[in-house]
RNA sequence: GCCCCCGUGGCCUAACGGAUAAGGCAGCGGCCUUCUAAGCCGUUGAUUGCAGGUUCGAGUCCUGCCGGGGGCACCA
C-alpha cells in the first residue's frame, strides 16, 4: 500500500480499536494532511462524544499506539485533541521504492468496476465548435481517461446535434443553391457562411421558413432525398471535428458520437411506454411528462415535451431516450453529463423522469458535472447568434503562435519549434480550464487561458522536460534508474510523499467527476519537484545519493507524465 | 413570482466540518562560470458579501438579507 493517508487510517482505525473496542474501528479515521506535521487525525474530537470521554483522553492512547508503528516517526497531540503524525523517513522511500516498481504507480484498479457513460462535448453538425465549448470538452475527456485508468468501462458519447429544427433551413438552403454547390462550399470549409445565409432566408423570407418547418418532418420521417442533402452536411462536421478533436488531443472518435439522429427510431417507443405507465399525458396540444418538483412562473408545473404538438420530436425527447437507452439497453450504472449549467434544470427533469420510468433505479446513478457559464469580457453572455462567438480554432492558433514567440530563437529547427509550440499553447489551452472547478463561471480571457507562467500546463510540462534532460545529459534511461530511493534531505522527502499522493488524486478526481483534483495534485508534485531540482544536485552526487536522486527524478517524471496524460495534456520530450 | 448556482487579498483561483484560510498573476527584493531562469528563494497584501443560528470547532451546514448569474411550454 503505497497511500500514506490509506496507510495511517488504518492505523488509526486499529489503535482505536484495540483500545477501545471493535465497534470503534469503523469511525472514519480522518487522515489529511496537515501544516502542522504530515498528516493529522481528528479522531480524537470526533469521537469524544461517543465514548464520553474528552478528546485528550482518546488522544494519548492512540498516540502511543501510533509511535510504536514503524511507518510512524512521531504522533503527538496537540491544541484540543489533533493528532499530528509524522511519517517514518524510511517508510516514506520504502513505498517510494515500491511506486517506482509498479507499472501503475501505485494507482490501484478499481474494486468496483463500472460500465460508465460520459457525455461531454455537445458538438453540432454545421457549426464550429467556438471557445465555449473548450471546458466541456476538455473536462468531459479527462473525465473519461480517468475513469478508464482506473479499470472502469468507459463509453463516451458526444451529444451530437444532427437533427433540429435548423436543419429543415439548412436542407432547403441546400436545394436552393444545388447538391453540388452546397458540396464545394462545405468542401472549402465555408459551413458557418453557408448555416448563416440559411439562417438569413430563414429569418426574413417567411415562406421559406415554412417550407424549412415541413423540411423538418420529411427529414425526421426519413425522406430519401432530405436524408441524401442532410448526410452530405454530417459528413462534412464529421471530418472536421475528427481534425479539430486531434488537434486538440481529445480522445472522442466518429465512433463516440451520440447523434441525436440514433435516437430518432426509439422517440415513438419512448412516448409511449411513459403514456402506458401514465407518465406522458397530452397537455396544450403535446404529450408531456410532468416530474414532480418543477414549478414554472405562473405556478404551473414544468414540462418535459416529449411530442410536440406538430408531432416533431424536440431535445426532451431524445434526452429521454438515450438515458432509457444507456441504463436498459447498454446497462451502464453511471451516467456523467458534462454539460452547462444553463441545463441543470432540464437534466434533473430528465432524471426525475428516469426514476419514475423505472429505468434509474440504484445503485445506477446519472449525475450533472456541471461546466460553468462562459461570458464575454462584459460579463455578458456570449450567444450563438452574435457573431461574436470566438471559434475555438482561432484560439488554439493564437495559444500555438504565443507559445512559438517564447522559443523563437531556441530553436532552430522550424519543424520542432512548430511540434513544442503546438505541445505547449495546446497543453496551457486546456490546463487553464481543467485546473479549476469545472463549474465556476468565467469571463473570456485570453491572457488567463493562454498563460504560460504559473500554475499552468507550461509548467508541469517544463518540469517534465527538466527531468528527460537530466537523463539525457548523463546518457541514462529514466526506465533503468530504479534506486532505491532515500529521503534524504526535506526536498527528497517532501518530492517522494507529494509523489505517493497520485492515487488518492485519480481517485478523487474519478469519484468527484472532478479533474481539477488531479491538477491541483500534478502541480504540487511539479513544484515539489522544481525545490528538489533546485536544491539537490543529481549527476554530480555520487554513489547510493545519485542512484536515489536519479530514482526520484524518474518517478517524479513518470507522475507527471502519467498525470499529465489523463488530463489530456501533451507532453513535450523538450522546451 | 418560483427554483437552482455563485460571492474568498488589486486580479484569477484552492481548501474531503478541523488549528495561524493555501497557491498563481500583478508589486517589491534577491538568484544564471554547477542537471533548461517558461524556473527558484524571500517579501507586501484577506475580520472568506452582511446578520443570525447549529457545532468542542464554520469559507464549508441551516435561516434571513444584499449583490451577480442561470432556468421556468413546443430552441438546444
Amino acid at each position: 500500500m503505497t497511500d500514506p493517508e490509506a496507510a495511517l487510517g488504518a492505523l488509526v482505525q486499529q489503535a482505536l480499536a484495540d483500545e477501545f473496542g471493535a465497534e470503534y474501528a469503523a469511525a472514519d479515521p480522518l487522515i489529511r494532511p496537515s501544516g502542522f506535521a504530515d498528516f493529522q487525525s481528528n479522531v480524537a474530537m470526533s469521537s469524544a462524544k461517543r465514548l464520553g470521554r474528552s478528546p485528550r483522553e482518546i488522544g494519548e492512547p492512540v498516540a502511543a499506539r501510533l509511535n510504536a508503528a514503524p511507518a510512524v516517526a512521531e504522533a503527538e497531540i496537540s491544541g484540543p485533541g489533533f493528532i499530528n503524525i509524522t511519517l517514518a523517513d524510511e517508510w516514506i522511500a520504502a513505498r517510494s521504492t515500491e511506486q517506482l516498481a509498479d507499472p501503475r504507480l501505485g494507482v490501484a484498479i478499481a474494486k468496483a468496476r463500472q460500465r460508465v457513460v460520459v457525455d461531454y462535448s455537445g458538438p453540432n453538425v454545421a457549426k464550429e465548435l467556438h471557445a465555449g465549448h473548450l471546458r466541456a470538452t476538455s473536462v468531459g475527456d479527462a473525465i473519461a481517461r480517468v475513469l478508464e485508468y482506473l479499470g472502469h468501462d468507459v463509453i463516451r458519447a458526444a451529444h451530437l446535434g444532427d437533427w433540429g429544427t435548423q436543419f429543415g433551413m439548412m436542407i432547403e438552403h441546400a436545394l436552393e443553391i444545388g447538391e453540388q454547390a452546397t458540396y464545394d462550399q462545405l468542401a472549402s470549409g465555408e459551413i458557418t457562411a453557408f448555416y448563416q445565409a440559411a439562417r438569413a432566408k430563414f429569418d426574413s423570407d417567411p415562406a421559406f421558413a415554412d417550407r424549412a418547418r415541413k423540411r423538418v418532418v420529411q427529414l425526421q420521417a426519413g425522406e430519401p432525398d432530405t436524408i441524401r442533402l442532410w448526410q452530405i452536411l454530417v459528413d462534412d462536421s464529421m471530418e472536421y471535428l475528427r481534425k479539430i478533436y486531434a488537434r486538440l488531443n481529445i480522445t472522442l472518435t466518429s465512433a463516440d458520437m451520440a447523434p441525436e439522429s440514433f435516437y430518432n427510431s426509439m422517440l415513438g417507443d419512448v412516448c409511449d411506454e411513459l403514456e402506458r405507465r401514465g407518465l406522458a399525458v397530452m397537455s396544450e396540444g403535446a404529450l408531456c411528462a410532468f416530474p414532480p418538483g418543477f414549478t414554472g412562473r405562473d405556478g404551473k408545473p414544468v414540462p418535459l415535451m416529449l411530442r410536440k404538438s406538430d408531432g416533431g420530436y424536440g431535445y426532451d425527447s431524445t434526452d429521454a431516450a438515450a438515458i432509457r437507452y444507456r441504463l436498459t439497453e447498454l446497462g451502464v450504472t453511471r451516467i456523467i453529463y458534462v454539460v452547462g449549467s444553463e441545463q441543470s434544470q432540464h437534466l434533473q427533469m430528465i432524471f426525475e423522469l428516469a426514476r419514475q420510468a423505472g429505468w434509474l433505479v440504484p445503485p445506477a446513478t446519472a449525475e450533472h458535472a456541471v461546466i460553468g457559464l462562459m461570458t464575454g469580457p462584459g460579463g455578458q453572455r456570449l450567444r450563438t447568434r452574435s457573431g461574436e462567438q470566438v471559434k475555438l480554432a482561432d484560439l488554439m492558433d493564437e495559444a500555438v503562435d504565443r507559445a512559438a514567440a517564447v522559443i523563437a530563437d531556441r530553436y532552430p529547427d522550424p519543424v520542432q519549434r512548430g511540434q513544442i509550440a503546438e505541445a505547449v499553447g495546446i497543453g496551457a489551452l486546456k490546463y487553464g480550464d481543467l485546473s479549476v472547478a469545472r463549474d465556476s463561471s468565467y469571463v473570456l480571457d485570453f491572457d488567463r487561458l493562454l498563460a504560460l507562467t504559473g500554475n499552468t500546463g507550461p509548467y508541469l510540462q517544463y518540469a517534465a522536460a527538466r527531468i528527460r534532460s537530466i537523463f539525457a545529459r548523463a546518457g541514462l534511461n529514466p526506465d533503468d534508474a530504479t534506486g532505491p530511493i532515500v529521503a534524504g534531505t526535506s526536498a527528497e522527502r517532501a518530492l517522494a510523499l507529494r509523489l505517493l499522493g497520485l492515487g488518492r488524486a485519480v481517485n478523487d478526481a474519478a469519484a468527484a467527476a472532478e479533474p481539477h483534483k488531479l491538477a491541483g495534485f500534478l502541480f504540487d508534485a511539479a513544484s515539489a519537484f522544481t525545490t528538489f531540482y533546485e536544491q539537490c544536485p543529481v549527476l554530480t552526487a555520487e554513489g547510493e545519493i545519485r542512484q536515489s536522486r536519479l530514482a526520484l527524478s524518474a518517478l517524479s517524471l513518470r507522475v507527471l507524465d502519467t498525470g499529465l496524460r489523463l488530463l489530456g495534456i501533451p507532453v513535450p520530450e523538450r522546451m
